[in-house]
DNA sequence: AGAAACGTTATT
DNA sequence: AATAACGTTTCT
């Protein structure tokens, strides 16, 4: 089906003759109806219930299974309203799509806004089909999922490195480019009369087909040694018009499918489908470990027949690299893929992230596995293939620097796995494979903090080692900076609250490390020097800026609450490869969570908006407790009742701020103290003498200026009474204390 | 659920 | 080099 790895001239090929063009010297209606094709190769099944990949092991994937019923496969596909108009909102009006006009056999490209129309129109002049539409990173993305079983061989999710893949997934400029072969997942349109004519899949791939509308019909050859030849000569005798090649051979089976019907073809099957009426397929390529001699027996026919390379599949070669790094390391425990240094990277965060991705790939070690017979006579044919091929002809990626010990550890491999059963490869578990916690980092969860945050706890003891800065240099949460002319920022310490009483310069330990509860900032912005992911610059607006008449939000910076990249909106939008609505508006895509946060376009088109990572900024927070207490004790004014609360009421209490106002809108204080917004001019906060709110810690001593308390987890012992315990202390933390004397009994500790 | 503690980052 | 303090982790 999808990309037809061989298939007729077409007119930019050189013996394109285009006077046989559009000239059928077969009869299609007999082939519709005849009895010949009668042979009986698929395995036809109600559903995919005790299916899996245990009898493919068992068994082989040789013949062609059709499911009545997708029960039991694992596939996900969208109800049967879908329709074609749900695919244009699911991938972008001004997606291209390649089209292949029926009659003349000639492709050509149209946006998915112009295919639309022209399939909804009720007078089509044209036979036109889409059948390579991949839709993997739109939002049509996560409304279809393959078969199982698919999943669990796919040399693309067994093999291909998971970080490359993510880098595809948030390719923003680099759209063009392919980090992975992106096959996996294609929608197939066809109106009613639709004929693709014989060919075999792109590079020996495997293919998953389910029709969601609508009815095919196929005419299917399979792969034997004869048919190969035949076919060979059938596609380069230039006259496939003149035959129909299932009349060439011994044996041919036509097979009719039904809506909700799910169709595997297995490798090198030839085939020719028919569409009797509209129709909406979802489908996907994939190569895999079971049929490896037929794959590369393809590929060989391929380069014997000079087919195009767009019309092959992609990273062929790298895949197979890949394919045996896997082998190596999930059952010899050798690891040879290499992730390159990220740029900015210094060499000890880079050794240390490689330290940790080693560490990680144990996980995905299963020695003494044994192996399929298949799998074993194919990695034989692997190595005969890539071992002879000169340097420049190996296409061994970049992040596999010893090919050459891979070839000798394969070949170890073969050797330790001579003598392995067919019973005992039958595991229904695929050998080779990554760590989930590989996988779940690829699907992109939450990442964490870049440094920052990324250690915490509660004592030495229990804190556990500091992480190392382990993410990319682009993706990381970036952390924020107080804005600094909010109203809270330009207060003065209160010097009162439990952190201004442990800070050092107040007589503390330095231990709590937070701001003046009085001062924490409502408009926490990005760092001064943090920089736009396409154009490298850094700039931005401060808060009083943004408050201006001519505050443009597209010339902003903004982080990616999803991809957690910095972009200028302005520098997205001249973008042109990448899959993002033109016409989005900044402020629907802003989040009020916090300043300059957003769902960025191409997240936002991806379907991603609803993955945007919740991130309440200090100063809302501590507006939102305010309120609910507020409620609680149904007191006005932002006093609080509860006297043993009183110290979390910040300054947003008295910040000018109208809580019913949305809470977003933080009030900034301009030059002499005039605020720059409404709420803040009827707020109690009306002039730049910055007036703290006097609050009193009702654990201190009464009276007196509070101090600091020990640190719980070091003076519980001295608070029972007995002699505290000599403890360690870093040299930091004796610096920040003075001396190293056990200070555990000092009265001003429990005041 | 809330507080305490922490390593790391941003900025001067 | 020094200071301020962010936001996660751990403990209660
Ligand atoms: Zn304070
Ligand atoms: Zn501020
Ligand atoms: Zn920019
Ligand atoms: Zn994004």
């Amino acid at each position: 089906m999808v990309r037809p790895g061989l298939k007729r001239k077409t007119p930019d090929e050189e013996d394109y003759d285009p006077l046989i063009d559009g000239q059928r010297e077969w009869d299609l209606e007999e082939k519709l109806n005849s009895t010949n094709y009668s042979a009986t190769f698929v395995d036809v099944r109600d559903t995919g219930e005790g299916f899996g990949l245990a009898e493919l092991q068992r068994d082989g994937f040789r013949n062609p299974l059709l499911f009545k019923n997708k029960t039991g496969l694992g596939l996900r596909v969208p109800s049967e309203s879908f329709n074609v108009a749900d695919v244009k909102l699911m991938v972008g009006a001004r997606r291209p799509v390649d089209v292949m006009d029926v009659r003349t056999q000639q492709a050509l490209v149209m946006t998915m806004r112009q295919w639309t129309d022209y399939y909804t129109d009720p007078n089509r002049d044209r036979i036109l089909n889409v059948i390579s539409l991949e839709f993997s990173h739109t939002k049509l993305d996560n409304y279809v999922e393959s078969p199982t079983v698919v999943r669990q061989i796919d040399w693309i999710d067994r093999a291909w490195p998971p970080y490359l893949r993510e880098k595809q997934m948030d390719a923003l400029n680099s759209m063009d480019t392919m980090f992975y072969p992106k096959v996996r997942k294609y929608v197939l349109m066809s109106v009613a009369d639709c004929y693709t004519d014989w060919h075999v899949d792109m590079g020996g791939t495997s293919v998953w087909y389910h029709i969601l509308r609508g009815r095919k019909v196929f005419w299917l050859v399979p792969p034997t040694e004869r048919n190969f030849q035949l076919f060979e000569q059938w596609t380069l005798s230039g006259r496939q018009d003149a035959t129909f090649f299932g009349d060439m051979v011994e044996k041919c089976q036509r097979v009719e499918l039904e809506p909700g019907n799910t169709f595997f073809i297995p490798t090198g099957w030839m085939h020719a489908v028919y569409t009797p009426e509209d129709s909406l397929v979802f489908g996907g390529n994939y190569l895999h470990s079971l049929n490896i001699k037929l794959q590369l027996r393809v590929w060989e026919l391929e380069e014997k027949t000079r087919v195009k390379r767009q019309f092959r599949f992609p990273l062929f070669m790298q895949l197979h690299w890949y394919v045996l790094a896997r082998y190596a390391g999930c059952l010899m425990r050798r690891e040879h893929v290499v992730p390159p240094r990220e740029e900015g990277e210094d060499l000890a965060a880079y050794a240390e992230r490689m330290a940790e991705y080693g560490t990680e790939l144990k996980n995905s070690h299963q020695p003494g596995q044994a192996l399929t017979q298949a799998e074993l006579q194919g990695l034989r044919l692997l190595l005969q293939w890539l071992r002879p091929l000169p340097p420049n002809r190996r296409e061994v990626p970049a992040d596999l620097p010893e090919p050459d010990r891979l070839l000798d550890d394969i070949q170890e491999l073969l050797q330790e796995h001579a003598a392995d059963t067919p019973d005992a490869a039958c595991t229904g578990a695929p050998v080779i494979r990554w760590p989930a916690g590989m996988l779940k980092e690829a699907a992109g969860h939450v990442r964490q903090l870049r440094g920052g945050a990324s250690a915490g706890g509660r004592g030495r003891k229990s804190g556990g080692a500091a992480r190392p800065s382990k993410l990319p240099a682009d993706k990381f949460i970036h952390r924020r900076v107080r804005c600094r002319l909010c109203e809270p920022c330009r207060r003065q310490d209160c010097r009162e609250c439990v952190f201004c009483a442990d800070m050092v310069k107040y007589g503390g330990h330095g231990i709590l490390k937070q701001c003046c509860i009085q001062k924490q900032c409502i408009a926490c912005s990005l760092p001064a020097k943090a920089a736009c992911f396409l154009c490298r610059d850094a700039r931005k607006f401060n808060e009083v800026e943004k408050e201006e008449d001519n505050y443009d939000p597209d010339l902003d910076l903004f982080e990616c609450g999803v991809c957690w990249r910095l972009l200028h909106p302005d520098c997205v939008r001249q973008l042109e490869t990448a899959d993002f609505d033109p016409a989005f508006v900044t402020a629907d895509l802003r989040s009020d969570q916090m300043p300059n946060y957003w769902c960025c376009p191409v997240c936002h088109h991806a379907g991603k908006a609803d993955q945007l990572h919740p991130r309440i900024s200090k100063g809302l927070k501590m507006l939102l407790k305010l309120e609910s207490e507020q409620v609680e004790t149904g007191q006005a004014g932002g006093r609080a009742g509860k006297e043993n609360k009183t110290a979390m009421v910040g300054a947003a209490a008295s910040a000018g701020y109208d809580s019913d106002n949305g809470a977003d809108e933080p009030s900034i204080i301009v030059g002499d103290g005039a605020t720059s917004t409404a709420a803040a001019t009827s707020s109690a906060s009306t002039s730049a003498e910055v007036k703290p709110v006097i609050i009193k810690i009702t654990t201190s001593a009464a009276g007196t200026a509070t101090v600091a308390a020990a640190p719980n987890h070091r003076a519980s012992a001295g608070a029972r009474g007995r002699p505290a315990r000599k403890r360690r202390r870093t040299a930091k933390a004796r610096a920040a204390f003075g001396s190293d004397e056990d200070d555990s009994d000092d009265p001003d500790f429990y005041a």
